[in-house]
DNA sequence: GTGGATTGTCACCAAAACGTCACATTGGCT
DNA sequence: AGCCAATGTGACGTTTTGGTGACAATCCAC
């Protein structure tokens, strides 16, 4: 989820705000206090997202997204615009030009991450979602349940994201710096040993359906999920 | 005849224009801006209708119908074709690729509104004409009623949206960002944690029935109504 | 208007889940 | 056998998550 993020606004305190509320959350905070600068460094970093403000001192906001959305190079960058309260029309016009949304000044910083997160969520391509049964044991991500011989396995989230990542890729010995970066997300940082911790409670709940022996330690490599013994 | 409508329609002016007719007429509104987005949308959200305009920036609409009706998992969602006037080869087209109807621009919301009418009543009866049941809990959209086990259930409008989403969609696990989506429709912004407080609500309202335990929680996840523990 | 119903948000609490550590056990090596 | 490194395992303190009641704003019918 973690992006980088243009900010285009001329007041320096918004700008401010903005980028840190932008760290806080995770993204990388770029900004820019004129269009032209912005547009240089449009074509030098290719932003995940722009945020764009109405008033600009030279080209204004509206103008430039519209530069934006007309260029094939840049169009497909999302764009949330910031326009000051009661501007309805502008709103209107803004949404035209091609913004994907917008917020309203003053904004709580918690709106704006939100907006922000459902625009990129948009982009982000979507993971396959089938069924997944390996040796009579399934686990289903639509319905996040998993069944082992017709009984059901609970599971807590970090289980289930484990077990689903083992599943889809049997066979294959998995060191604990993999699955850390597949399971956990390389954007955190926890002890290789948590590893082992979790794969102790994920093969625990899977004793009652016989199915912990398909969780196997690979001395000195990692770990594997596979049927043969 | 409450329903989730995807509006998929580059031009927002007109987006928000459909989008509003639409809540007006009781239903919730979706909107895309791009066949990506849509594409996105229709996976996350599982609309009960489309409204698609032909023309779209990148992937055409007629295109884009097409890939929809290929594919078994969105084949079955009644279509709507948004046409410019005049076009006639191209609504005969777009017949052809599966819709189910289309409307020419500039329309009426009056006239919109009797097409979507007709289409779900046509397309989707269990939509609009026969009521959902599951385990003993009845829902019926005409009278706007729920009814468990014989006695009634009093429930508000939101609450009734969200029983009716999720007995529409059983079994599959719907996150916060989902429900507000489908229920709230992506045109509010409310925090994800409002989607707790009428999941409380609802099983408040179910408790007498003893239909509470429908409604699942999945830690990490989101929630799910299943009649299995 | 007035009063009730509905809605979104928040604060607080309990339970679940998590990460880390200490210690036990295992397995391979000489 | 004896040693050492790697892994298993239980426990513990902390963080995260969801349940729940309360409250203010809004809407709607009267």
């Amino acid at each position: 989820m973690a992006a980088t993020v243009l900010v285009v606004e001329d007041e320096p305190a918004i700008q401010e705000l903005i980028a840190f509320n932008l760290k806080q959350t995770g993204h990388v905070a770029l900004t820019a206090g004129s269009a032209e600068l912005a547009d240089r460094m449009i074509k030098e970093t290719l932003p995940d997202l722009i945020l764009l403000d109405w008033m600009l001192p030279g080209m204004s906001g509206i103008e430039f997204a519209r530069k934006l959305k007309s260029d094939a190079y840049t169009k497909s960058i999302p764009l949330i615009m910031l326009t000051a309260r009661g501007e309805e029309q502008d709103k209107v016009r803004g949404l035209e030009t091609g913004a994907d949304d917008y917020v309203t000044k003053p904004f709580s910083p918690r709106e704006l991450s939100a907006r922000i997160k459902a625009v990129l969520r948009r982009r982000a391509p979507q993971m396959t979602e089938d069924q997944v049964e390996v040796a009579g044991l399934a686990l289903d991500p639509v319905t996040h349940r998993v069944t082992g011989n017709g009984s059901s396995v609970e599971l807590g989230p970090t289980e289930f994201r484990l077990l689903h990542f083992l599943m889809t890729h049997p066979e294959r010995v998995h060191s604990r710096t993999q699955l850390l970066d597949s399971v956990w997300g390389n954007q955190v940082y926890v002890e290789e040993r948590t590893v082992d911790v979790h794969i102790r409670r994920l093969r625990r709940a899977l004793e009652p359906t016989q199915h912990d022996g398909l969780v196997q330690t690979v001395r000195g490599a990692g770990y594997r999920l596979s049927q043969r013994a």
